[in-house]
DNA sequence: CGTTTGATTGACACGAGTCAACACCAGTGG
DNA sequence: CCACTGGTGTTGACTCGTGTCAATCAAACG
């Protein structure tokens, strides 16, 4: 049913049936998070981890002189905070900009799954490479690309990603996110993100408006960005096959 | 002895005999690369796993025009491509800026943990993680924060990098980078990372010569850089005490 | 030695930030 | 039903940080 968790796993690499039980038996305790709350926050340190079903999320993290910074967005199948369970404590927060269900997996679980389900946890080795590239470019993108094609590769992207959680429809995907948000993910004033919306729409590409964000050319989008979506390795179930035959 | 990577990863968790036997016989092929080569390149995607024993590398990208982005640091006991054994290609290089001493590690080696060696192969996840803190980090370093602090921030971090796998002594470490490197890893013009080293200068704090950074005033310079060193998770042995005490 | 690569500095251009005014809703309460 | 409010989006004028171009210098190298 929604185990999007599966699901997202499943294309790194091939799970049993006994896998996909124990990751449909973990998921306890859902509930629903209103917008704009934190589900976790900087410093904290529970004994469960959270897990996105359905909603907008982010990662962020608020400076000494109370700037903050957007690093990810977390769509359904995302874990919010695998480092709880690896790490002493958050060392940022993860909030929600949608009205968020949310999932959460204890630390027996996870630890169980660490023992008995290999394939389950390179999984999730696999999908925390993912991030780490997915990182690399956004670091590429702040660092070397003006304001106008940094936002058009950020909403390329999570078009890209959202197609495969399936929330795009006609060209089209809800983006609960204001201009500041944006700002904050792009390294930019909420300002100059403003002038930078205005030229995509002036050049036809995007028009972000209510919270929703209609593309109107994506391969135009996509070109402007020099958006080329390889780091996001998507369908790479060769990791499942080579496990096996390295044996 | 030299075994690098099993320090690396018994910070994180504890290790058995077992395990550190397993480390110490996966390392095979070593071998020397002169500055400024490749130990992998985009696209590859050979049947070893590469790992840093000696020497200064980096992660790097080119862009379709041409601009490098310089997007890690590697440092003894860093694995430079673990994607190759769990995702399909490399979608970025990593080359040499100083001479390497570099191990091989087989698939069939990485497999073989991943199967019998859980604590192993969950040092690994939590290097992965630490990793992606230290991007996040980078990230809110080059979005927010002007080009002196940004290269401040830098040297802090490689500061206590090389601190903890001993590279540093008397508060100067070599540095085999040209301030071109620096600029691509800050996302600026290597003239200004020139200006803005010689604003380092003239407060006292540092000075970058021949390969060599002497560091006059540290805590002066993390103060200026707004260096917080909790994302790098130094001393984590909390998470191998959690693993046993979850089951 | 000449040659090359990297460091340094100045003059100028330009992208992005700041400040400020105003428009546009969505929600609230009278 | 309307006035009020606060958050968000929009636009212009001006400032400032950083990039670009170019000349010079220093060090490394064959």
């Amino acid at each position: 049913m929604d185990n999007v968790l599966f699901e997202k796993l499943a294309r790194f690499v091939d799970l049993s049936a006994a896998d996909k039980h124990i990751l449909d038996s973990i998921v306890e305790g859902r509930r629903i998070v209103p917008p704009g709350r934190d589900i976790i926050a900087d410093g904290d340190n529970p004994d469960r981890v959270h897990l996105i079903l359905d909603g907008f999320a982010c990662r962020y993290r608020i400076m000494p002189d109370g700037q903050r910074t957007i690093t990810a967005y977390l769509i359904p199948g995302d874990i919010c905070d695998l480092h709880v369970f690896l790490l002493n404590a958050m060392d940022h927060s993860v909030g929600t900009l949608s009205e968020c269900r949310v999932a959460e997996i204890s630390r027996a679980s996870l630890a169980h799954i660490s023992k008995n389900h290999p394939n389950v946890w390179t999984a999730l080795l696999i999908a925390s490479l993912v991030d780490q590239a997915v990182l690399r470019e956004w670091l590429t993108n702040i660092g070397r690309r003006n304001a106008a094609k940094r936002i058009a590769h950020l909403l390329s992207e999570l078009l890209v990603r959202l197609e495969v959680v399936g929330r795009v429809a006609g060209g089209a995907f809800d983006l609960p996110i204001t201009q500041s948000d944006l700002a904050d993910t792009a390294g930019l004033s909420s300002v100059h993100v403003n002038r930078s919306l205005k030229i995509l729409r002036d050049e036809g590409l995007v028009t972000l408006h209510r919270n929703r964000l209609m593309i109107h050319d994506v391969e135009g989008l996509k070109a402007f960005a020099e958006f080329d979506p390889r780091y996001l390795h998507l369908l790479e179930r060769i990791a499942g096959d080579r496990l096996r035959a390295a044996i």
